[in-house]
RNA sequence: GCGUCCGUAGCUCAGCUGGAUAGAGCAACAGCCUUCUAAGCUGUGGGUCGCAGGUUCGAAUCCUGCCGGGCGUGCCA
């Protein structure tokens, strides 16, 4: 399957050297070599060239030569094109290729003429299914929601970008049986669910639950009440979800998350389908009575006494659990979402979890071409290594924190800008924070545990949200004394004489390619770097080159704007807003 | 115990399907603003890639076994 497709001079270059050196195989050995034996890759350091092929050290002990004598036997004819401007054989035998400036206009040209930046929709577009951000109910959105959010919210943009129909799914816990505690405590104090504190009433609730023996006998009574329907037990519930939603709705804007009202299919939605599904399951004897609960066997799960570890779906009280409602859920999006692929967003904790439950859909026979994965992502790490905690050891909830990364920010801005008016302090200390926080966790790769520093993300050195934003910063501000705008500018000839300018644009055709590599395995920190690494070229390129009033200009500015449509290109796929000041 | 993930410079992290002398940033030291945003650039020092085997022309990368750490492991989510 094809995420993302990529169609380019870069990538068309990659074909030309690859049958080139196959048709120079054939005439010098007289000998076919198939197509994807021959790789073609990027240089490891710009002294080697721009491609490279190790196809000679390959073929060395087949042929029982050198690698070296190979290779200057398949280069000889290969010297003709107009793109190689010198290809050499170095080290223990790679063949490197040295493009030549009108490779590199030619793809500067034809990625600049392209809306999307040289990447093409993927056809047929498939039907993904996003999982992620699933706050629950009752309770203040905390740090960690916030991978699952921003890391899910960035898949979405890049499979979107890429071509792809993108449903999000933001599978909130809003059942349960705390549900019961938490709305009897609410009858008790007369709160009310539209307005209560929600996390402090929910701890007051669990509190008395645990010391007062008559609240939780009428709290069980209550859940029993809720899940028969009870109107007024529903109208309080109901009240407390739009409590919530309101909160998250509130949190997803501040984020600048995709997210929104109708995203939402909580796990109420798939209350009535749990019996008939465990039913059905029962009939075809996937699901067993086992010590009293119906659960589903799965090969390859064990306990800690080594036997066979079952996901339970029906608990021995005939109450139901998170699994049977998922299992419920991803029934919905294969069969009435017609789900081609459906990405879990999780906490690396659920991956057992998430193993039984694809490991089921399998052994009920629901999956036949789609893809069941996830996207893992670990613990959110305070500076002390621990995980991520109030100096009281509570859960660091997200809206503060959201407001301590602004006034860091501001802080900052401050020093370097004291004469800035209110409102531009503001809105930009607001982005800077945002941005900081999302490129933060971004950057790393998801799987690992990564610690949360405010004073890190908001630092202007190293890979940093602000020091990718300055590299835009100063491109808008060079268009500003231009007296030009980016799409103009893109119409420029281009003149690249030096090396810098041909590193830059070595590294800017690769973007297709990159954002082919990063949809098929959601590898956000990749896209990270890779911004990265041009950001830094950029600021490399504008501190040794002038630009504004140089016989190079027209060049140089459709060099810088090309650079400014990737860099935005690629802030907007990870959920970052552009700044023109800073 | 079993499963799973992680282990790369003092610190935070990259290293793509195996490829050349393992790269950035921070911290330390030394330079660069009468021109485009110095929130920048340039240079120096710093690594037994957890350990040991194996596969290979070639291993941080693949395989096996250890060591260390996190997480999970039957009716919570």
């Amino acid at each position: 399957m094809n995420f993302c497709k990529s169609n380019q001079t870069v990538q068309n270059t990659v074909h030309l050297i690859r049958s080139d050196l196959q048709a120079a195989f054939k005439h010098a050995f007289d000998h076919v070599i198939e197509d994807d034996l021959i790789e073609i890759q990027r240089t490891s350091q710009i002294k080697f060239g721009h491609f490279q092929s190790n196809i000679a050290m390959k073929m060395a002990k087949a042929l029982k030569q050198s690698p070296q004598s190979i290779g200057q036997r398949l280069i000889e004819p290969l010297t003709q094109h107009p793109y190689y401007k010198q290809i050499t054989i170095a080290g223990p035998g790679f063949i490197n290729f040295f493009m030549s400036e009108a490779y590199f206009n030619d793809s500067l040209h034809q990625m600049g003429s392209s809306p999307t930046l040289g990447i093409q929709s993927s056809h047929p577009p498939l039907n993904i299914i996003v999982d992620y951000s699933s706050p629950n109910v009752a309770k203040k959105m905390h740090v960690g929601h916030l991978r699952s959010t921003i890391i899910g919210d960035s898949i979405v943009r890049l499979l979107t970008f890429c071509g792809h129909r993108v449903i999000r799914q933001n599978h909130i816990g809003d059942w349960g049986t705390q549900f019961g505690m938490l709305i009897e405590y609410l009858i008790q104090n007369a709160s009310d669910p539209q307005s209560a504190d929600v996390t402090t009433a929910y701890q007051a609730a669990k509190k008395q639950f645990d010391d007062d023996p008559a609240f939780a006998e009428r709290a069980k009574a209550r859940v029993v009440l809720l899940q028969q329907g009870d109107a007024a037990t529903i109208a309080i519930w109901q009240s407390l979800v739009e409590n919530s939603e309101r909160h998250f709705s509130e949190v997803y804007e501040r984020l600048g998350v995709l997210l929104n009202a109708a995203d939402i299919r909580p796990e109420s939605y798939f209350n009535d389908q749990l019996q008939p599904l465990v039913d059905t399951l029962t009939q075809s004897e996937i699901c067993v009575v086992d010590q009293g609960a119906k659960v589903i066997f799965l090969d390859g799960f064990k306990d800690q006494e080594d036997r066979a570890l079952p996901m339970i779906i029906q608990k021995s009280d005939g109450g139901f659990l998170y699994a049977t409602t998922d299992l419920a859920a991803l029934q919905f999006r294969l069969e009435r979402l017609k789900a081609d692929r459906i990405i879990y967003c999780v906490d690396s904790r659920q991956q057992q979890h998430f193993d039984m439950l694809f490991a089921a859909a399998k052994k009920i026979g629901w999956i036949d071409q789609q893809q069941l994965e996830y996207a893992l992502f670990g613990t959110v790490l305070g500076e002390d290594h621990r995980p991520f905690k109030t100096r009281s050891g509570d859960t660091v909830a997200l809206l503060p924190l959201i407001d301590q990364a602004i006034e860091k920010a501001k802080s900052l801005i401050i020093k370097k800008h004291p004469n800035w008016a209110k409102a531009q302090l503001n809105q930009t200390a607001q982005s800077l924070a945002i941005s900081a926080i999302k490129y933060a966790d971004l950057s790393n790769d998801k799987i690992k545990n990564y610690l949360f520093s405010e004073e890190k993300m908001l630092a202007f050195d190293g890979n940093t949200a602000p020091y990718l934003l300055n590299a835009y910063v100063r491109i808008q501000s060079l268009f500003r004394k231009a007296n030009c705008d980016v799409p103009t500018a893109m119409n420029g000839q281009l003149d690249l004489s030096t090396e810098v300018e041909i590193q830059l644009a070595h590294h800017l055709c690769y973007f297709p390619i990159e954002i082919e590599a990063i949809a098929k395995h959601l590898e956000l920190h990749r896209l990270c770097h890779y911004l990265y690494q041009l950001a830094m070229l950029f600021h490399r390129f504008y501190e040794h080159h002038p630009i504004l009033n140089d016989r190079s200009q027209e060049s140089r500015l459709a060099l810088a704007a090309l650079v400014s449509r990737v860099l935005a290109q690629g802030f907007s796929i990870l959920g970052i807003q552009t700044i023109d000041y800073m």
